[in-house]
DNA sequence: CTTAGATATATAATTTACTTAAATATATAA
DNA sequence: TTATATATTTAAGTAAATTATATATCTAAG
């Protein structure tokens, strides 16, 4: 499984964002989902997934819960108070780059003819 | 000076986009650039720049001139052939990755109001 | 006249956070 | 029985950053 290598140092808010979203979630469910969200973009490595998942436990951002499905064990980590706040605050603050980028790497040899329309 | 936890895997990429953009810069026009661009909330390390600049440069992404100006040494870089069209690449390919993650920060809760002034 | 701040490049030491790879194990469909 | 999907874990290696330091000049402030 490969990833993407613009995913360096946004792993943890991008776990810490799908976790406030569903409450709990599975790690091997992380990766589906934002393989589903990326349309096949992004391919969380799971050697890059679970040890985050332990060190965000370790930092009490978390807790797990380990539930048999199907005969397999499976562990769901959910958000604990903490790891909501610090989850809103990187959120944000990962929007705010990204809003930052756009503006770095926006064309900016040809005017952009759409912003016309903002006169509507 | 400190930078930006997100600046992570997105510098080579920032740095081909403005030598594309501006045929020649030097180091720390660089870093004025971005900080000038993103309000100073981006500060690029020199422990940083400098040593992706020369792997650039080993990768013959890049070239270099030196000039003296006002007696002190100003080094200058702009890109290859090979260097303008992978900036070309890399930056298309950073874009769509701030598309896709800009779906998965959405705020999927709350709908959001402003996409009703795409009617007028 | 000397000190601080801006300009400018370079690099060593360290740390972090990835990738790659492999191990383990079960269920299900071909 | 073979492959594929499901599911977690962890070791080894590497890339790319941070932090810190060194060097050097110019200009403005005091």
């Amino acid at each position: 499984m490969s990833s993407h290598e613009f995913i360096k140092g946004t792993l943890k808010t991008i776990i810490l964002k799908l976790l406030a979203q569903n409450k709990q979630m599975y790690g091997y469910e992380i990766t589906q989902r934002v393989a589903q969200l990326s349309k096949d973009e992004i391919k969380l490595t799971y050697g890059a997934l679970y040890p985050m998942l332990y060190k965000l436990e370790g930092e009490g951002l978390l807790v797990t819960t380990t539930e048999i499905v199907d005969n397999r064990a499976r562990k769901y980590y959910s958000l604990t108070a903490e790891g909501k706040k610090l989850a809103k605050v990187k959120v944000s603050e990962l929007q705010r780059f990204n809003e930052i980028l756009r503006v770095i790497l926006r064309d900016n040899e040809k005017p952009n003819v759409s912003l016309k329309l903002w006169a509507c």
